[in-house]
DNA sequence: GCCGTTTGACCATAG
DNA sequence: ACTATGGTCAAACGG
């Protein structure tokens, strides 16, 4: 639906991209365009700005060179983003709007944390002029982004953003969002086994695999979101260095309202604990759809949901979480693994014939 | 023993 | 057909 591509809209928060951003990679990318990557744009994406996955669908692949930070526009970002009235902070940490960083973009992906007491937005706004200046990129210009705010808004849950130029991948089943986040490494799942995998959108992850990519430095991990049969699944570029956080890809949309954030895990708080505490930080948010992935049966074609819903949903949600369908989940696959292997045993193919 | 991560290999797709 | 790359799987491992 063309929503997917549409404005977002939380809680009274609207964020409304411009005709021609078409995703929100695409913005982001276009960010770092501005910050004079365009020319190396081919080189650092072999398969350019989006590269074709299966079946034909465009991808999102990040033109961001490795070591160039994603960069606010070079305006006051006051002139983008606001608290509407009578919207506290708090609300609006659990709306998935989004921001940018000097070294990243601050939002909130699903349920959005924003750390926003981590963000200096002189700070930005100085980096990415010195850095335009650096770059004697006209086109770092601010007027790239003229068309891109956000609005206040006042009730109407879905706006359904009637845009035609979105691409029609977007429309399908799977949405994608991209983020591009700074996340403290001390907030990341801590290996091992009693990681916090809920990482910061209030959704329990588990890794499934990691990808040392071309183009980038930064490893990518493999995320499935572990409710009894969600599809949703996510990518997270890392990097090295600190272990920021500097890419999440969600692909995918959630069949199932958030789980409940009061059960702890062993590793100590769940996500609204380390939201609450500000020190989590999912910073931007990217939503390929007006509806988050968390949103029941979100496809672009039902996007027609609110957050607001969901966030009511959320609060009210059944009791039984997913942790229990995550165990369920992993029992059916143990289960499920171990037949295979009874089975390879007798016949013979090994799993790798699966496929 | 449980549960999540790590890691190497395999598969699918694009060029 | 071949190669490069990204995505996924599942055994091994660790807490």
């Amino acid at each position: 639906m063309a929503s997917s591509t549409g404005s977002l809209e939380h809680g009274g928060f609207t964020f409304t991209p411009p005709p021609f951003i078409t995703s929100f990679t695409e913005l982001l990318s276009s960010a770092g365009d501005m910050l004079g990557a365009g020319a190396d744009q081919e080189r650092s994406s072999p398969r350019g700005l989006f590269h074709r996955g299966a079946r034909g669908v465009p991808k999102f692949k990040s033109a961001q060179p490795p070591s160039l930070p994603i960069s606010p526009p070079p305006m006051s970002p006051s002139s983008y983003f606001a608290i509407p009235p009578g919207l506290s902070p708090a609300e609006l940490l659990d709306s998935p709007v989004l921001l940018h960083s000097s070294s990243n973009i601050l939002a909130s992906p699903t349920t959005g944390a924003i750390p926003a007491q981590r963000f200096d937005w002189k700070k930005a706004a100085d980096l990415i002029a010195s850095q335009s200046q650096q770059d004697g990129d006209s086109r770092a210009a601010a007027g790239g982004f003229d068309d891109f705010s956000f609005h206040t808004a006042t009730s109407n849950a879905v706006r359904a953003h009637t845009t035609t130029t979105s691409l029609p991948s977007f429309e399908e089943e799977q949405q994608q969002q991209v983020e591009k986040a700074a996340v403290p490494s001390s907030n990341r799942a801590s290996g091992g086994g009693n990681g916090n995998t809920k990482l910061e959108d209030g959704y329990n992850w588990r890794k499934y695999g990691q990808k040392q990519v071309k183009g980038s430095e930064n490893p990518r991990s493999y995320y499935k979101c572990t409710y009894h049969s969600c599809s949703m699944k996510k990518k997270v570029e890392r990097a090295l260095a600190d272990g920021r956080i500097t890419q999440i890809v969600y692909k995918g949309a959630h069949n199932h309202p958030k789980p409940l954030s009061t059960r702890r895990n062993s590793s100590g708080g769940g996500a609204a604990e380390e939201l609450q505490a500000g020190n989590s930080s999912l910073s931007a948010v990217a939503a390929a759809g007006c509806t988050g992935p968390e949103h029941s049966g979100a496809t672009a074609e039902n996007s027609s949901v609110t957050f607001g819903d969901d966030e009511a949903e959320n609060g009210s949600q059944r009791s039984d979480g997913d942790e229990p369908d995550a165990k369920r989940w992993r029992t059916a696959r143990t289960r499920a693994a171990l037949q295979a292997a009874a089975a390879s045993r007798s016949a013979s193919p090994g799993w790798w014939s699966r496929r």
